[in-house]
DNA sequence: CTTGACAATGGACACTTGTTCACCTAAACA
DNA sequence: TGTTTAGGTGAACAAGTGTCCATTGTCAAG
């Protein structure tokens, strides 16, 4: 993820800063639930005195083709994505459709019904494409280095990590030296748990204590 | 199905016939719509001249853990698939969380919002574990054999296929022989196209007419 | 024969939630 | 100066929806 993201095409009306601010929460909201937000949870969130404050923004997102919705019934939202920097003119870089968080850091953990902290982008894959329920909570990471070459995976890669206690043999997104780095988890009977660099010329072993393991990669993206 | 089953293996705790059907519609109708449905249009789905009837089966549901909801709120479920086989006694296999369609045989193109025939199965991708929008009309294929692991594309990769012209240097999912297949488009400046093994071993290269090209490839994912 | 899951009917109640009407403020036009 | 657009307050209504109670019937297990 490159600092400045000229990616931002305004395919759509432009929303205000407020709206795009209701619409974020709408997003998110569900991406962390699994279900839209009722009318009164947004009023609610943003400490409106009124449910028409939200009617409002909601008429005007409409309107300005950023989100759909069913008359008369309950949570169902529709988001209007950009559709995907239309990747036929750029041929290069992820093609997508669906919307995860990528963290830059995620020593504190992923704060379950928060905003997530350290948010330095999305992902978009493809996967999306096809329509998908949910279980939110995991989010991507992109691979930074060579040292899980031996596991196939490579720099640039994306890694979908859901917060979880590792087992043995899982790929796990470890806090080392104040990086996020992938790490093979080694537990065997009985012994210490350890961490391991999947690259045979990076013998290390790096010793685990409480904060470390941040969460069990659970599957590796490569947009191509 | 079997008449006599002395003590059914529970996979998760299992769910009667009715139980199942119901559950897949809820996914089903999620997936289509990007919201749940409600009780009444789950009755209505199933004829069932009573809401009661929904609700007993919901009831079941959640107490074997297959599903979620919060009390008194609309349209908030949570699927709980079996997550994943606990992929741990089973280190191989896919461990998921999205769902999109696996096809089989992709000839006949993608239906468009009609049921997906030739499915052959379902990928679930952790990816999914963020919420996510939808864009449907994409679909997965499972990887066989090893002619595109200089692209580090390995057997059991799935791949995410769109279906579209390809253009040079696009991975396309082709169809050669009956049989779907990943190869490497190569179309240069005004030559005709034409496909390639991405393996050293395999020097081969594939001609190409109208039907052959199935969709381009937008990435992979692998289970971990 | 009895008990207990499983399936469903029917009707009613009450909370959730979308929607609307009336009215107000401030900034941007023109 | 009047008009429009964005943003909000307040209150109230009605439809969308989840939930519950009382009953009925089937079928396999004890």
């Amino acid at each position: 993820m490159d600092t400045c993201s000229p990616k931002q095409v305004l395919t759509m009306k432009d929303l205000t800063t407020r709206q795009q601010e209701i619409l974020t929460f709408i997003e998110h909201y569900e991406w962390r639930n699994g279900y839209w937000p009722s009318i009164r949870e947004i009023q609610e969130k943003f400490s409106f005195k009124s449910t028409n404050a939200v009617m409002g923004h909601l008429r005007a997102l409409e309107k300005k083709g950023s989100i759909e919705r069913i008359p008369g019934q309950a949570r169902t939202f529709r988001i209007n994505r950009p559709d995907a920097p239309e990747m036929n003119e750029i041929p290069d870089e992820a093609t997508e459709v669906v919307d995860i968080p990528v963290m830059g850091d995620i020593a504190a953990g992923y704060p379950d019904r928060v905003e997530p902290a350290g948010e330095i982008g999305r992902l978009q894959v493809d996967i999306a494409s096809a329509g998908y329920s949910s279980r939110r909570r995991s989010f991507a990471l992109q691979v930074r280095g060579d040292s899980m070459v031996d596991a196939e995976i490579y720099e640039g890669d994306m890694v979908v990590v859901e917060p979880r206690d590792p087992r043995d043999g899982d790929i796990v997104a470890a806090l080392i030296d104040g990086e996020t780095t992938l790490k093979r988890y080694i537990q065997k009977h009985g012994e210490p748990p350890y961490l391991k660099a999947e690259n045979k010329f990076y013998p290390e072993l790096y010793p685990i204590n409480e904060l470390t393991v941040q969460g069990v990669a659970k599957a590796v993206v490569r947009s191509l």
